[in-house]
DNA sequence: TAAAGTATGTGAACGGCGTTCACCGTAAAC
DNA sequence: GTTTACGGTGAACGCCGTTCACATACTTTA
């Protein structure tokens, strides 16, 4: 079942590879994103690359999947660091990983998480629904439920709008097999989600003062605010010096 | 005092607000903004805009402070429906306006609110400095406070980095005579910008489920789960019913 | 094995972009 | 009334995304 892909396919698939590499290069070197710049890296002229992007936006797509993959990784690297049964101390860490990651690569955080996406019926939807580093978070905050069983919202107090959502998700979260009556913990991801993008964006973008990025104090308070929410209350001290930890680390 | 503008002074600022003018138009009707586009409309040359901007980038920020302005005007004017007395209800229209306008233009949202400041050390910082919209939300939440006196943090319960921060603001507060040891308030604006701005911007990219942008419950939520903090815990039920009256309208 | 077909790449070109530079009139300043 | 500085032009440069006609090499099929 394997050698089922003929040789002008895996081809092809290095080709693709090869794309993606050399945009992130491009990407790390503080360079443009630019399709002349990826064909022209690759020794190729432009116009050949439209045999496998049809468009620049379908480039920037594809890498942004790629980059959120790859980020990915670092953020689940970080969490297995830590002992398998640590599950609180497992999430925070992708989470601050997450935070590091992003402010030390802005130009890839505004790729793969603050890009508008203009039309709802374009494949980034669909990728969107299969991103990497949405389905790490709901695994990770899912094994820990699974351990502590925190309570969660239950289904009949959500309004209808979120009961739709979390029982037909179309955002990235691996919970087809997560008992219907358990899923008011994914609105409690969402919610989490949220107040993380907030803190993470804001420092990204620079909307705020630097004293306080440079901290990291607002996102050490974000975090804390939320704990409680996932049972995480008594263990939140240990949890702040693991952050603070990493800050320190830069 | 007002007539020390020369003939030419005043040919300039003229000048630079068709600049802006011309350039919101442009955005406005969904085209792209840019130095070419803006010198057409005004009936130049594009080399004739450096008269005026030194850089695309100058003009970016320019325009950017300029959409916040003119944002914030709709902020106020929603607020102000609203019985002067009524300093919640005047905050949540505010802040519910802000919500209803990045949902509404997108493009203005991401101009003037998630556009990366590259170096710390140049203009875009003095002109978040005077931000109008923090401005107003601020001066919004101290009316609030000053007249229910809600619990704020200490000064000497806050971490260092925060401590400097609302000691000696970089970042859009007009709290200059705001009593030293009543700049906790300072920090509870931050934590309530930063969740704010996290479920808009997340809206606004798309980057959640689209069912919940459009009930809009993930506000909601964030909403309600700021009151307690400036004292609105009683009236929560109220300004939810204002928030969901004005989502309705769309 | 030869022909047909398809996948992949090229070269030239188009229009648009930010930006620079030499140049020029005209309005203000002395 | 001369000088100076401001505001604007036209041409050009080097990027960019994108298109199209064309060539080449690999696969498939007869």
């Amino acid at each position: 079942m394997t050698q089922v892909q003929t040789r002008r396919e895996r081809q092809r698939e290095a080709t693709y590879d090869e794309i993606t590499r050399v945009s992130r290069e491009l990407l790390a070197e503080g360079a443009e994103l630019s399709l002349r710049a990826v064909a022209g890296r690759m020794g190729m002229t432009p116009p050949a690359l439209y045999r496998y992007v049809s468009s620049y936006q379908e480039l920037v797509d594809l890498v942004a999947f790629e980059i959120d993959k790859a980020a990915t990784e670092t953020f689940a690297a970080a969490a297995d660091r830590l002992p398998a049964d640590d599950h609180a101390g497992r999430l925070v860490a992708s989470v601050t990983e997450f935070r590091m990651w992003a402010l030390g690569n802005p130009r890839e955080f505004t790729l793969a998480f603050a890009n508008p996406i203009a039309d709802v019926r374009c494949m980034r939807r669909e990728m969107l629904t299969i991103s990497n580093s949405g389905h790490l978070m709901t695994g990770q905050m899912r094994a820990l439920w699974e351990h502590n069983h925190h309570p969660i919202p239950r289904l009949e107090d959500l309004p209808p709008a979120v009961r739709e959502s979390v029982t037909d998700p179309l955002i990235p979260a691996k919970v087809d097999d997560l008992a219907l009556e358990d899923r008011g913990l994914v609105w409690l991801f969402q919610q989490g989600w949220t107040t993380l993008y907030g803190v993470v964006a804001l420092e990204v973008f620079g909307h705020m003062d630097p004293r306080i990025i440079e901290s990291g104090e607002m996102f050490v308070h974000v975090v804390r605010e939320f704990a409680p929410k996932i049972g995480l209350a008594e263990d939140i001290d240990r949890l702040e010096a693991m952050i603070r930890e990493r800050i320190a680390r830069r």
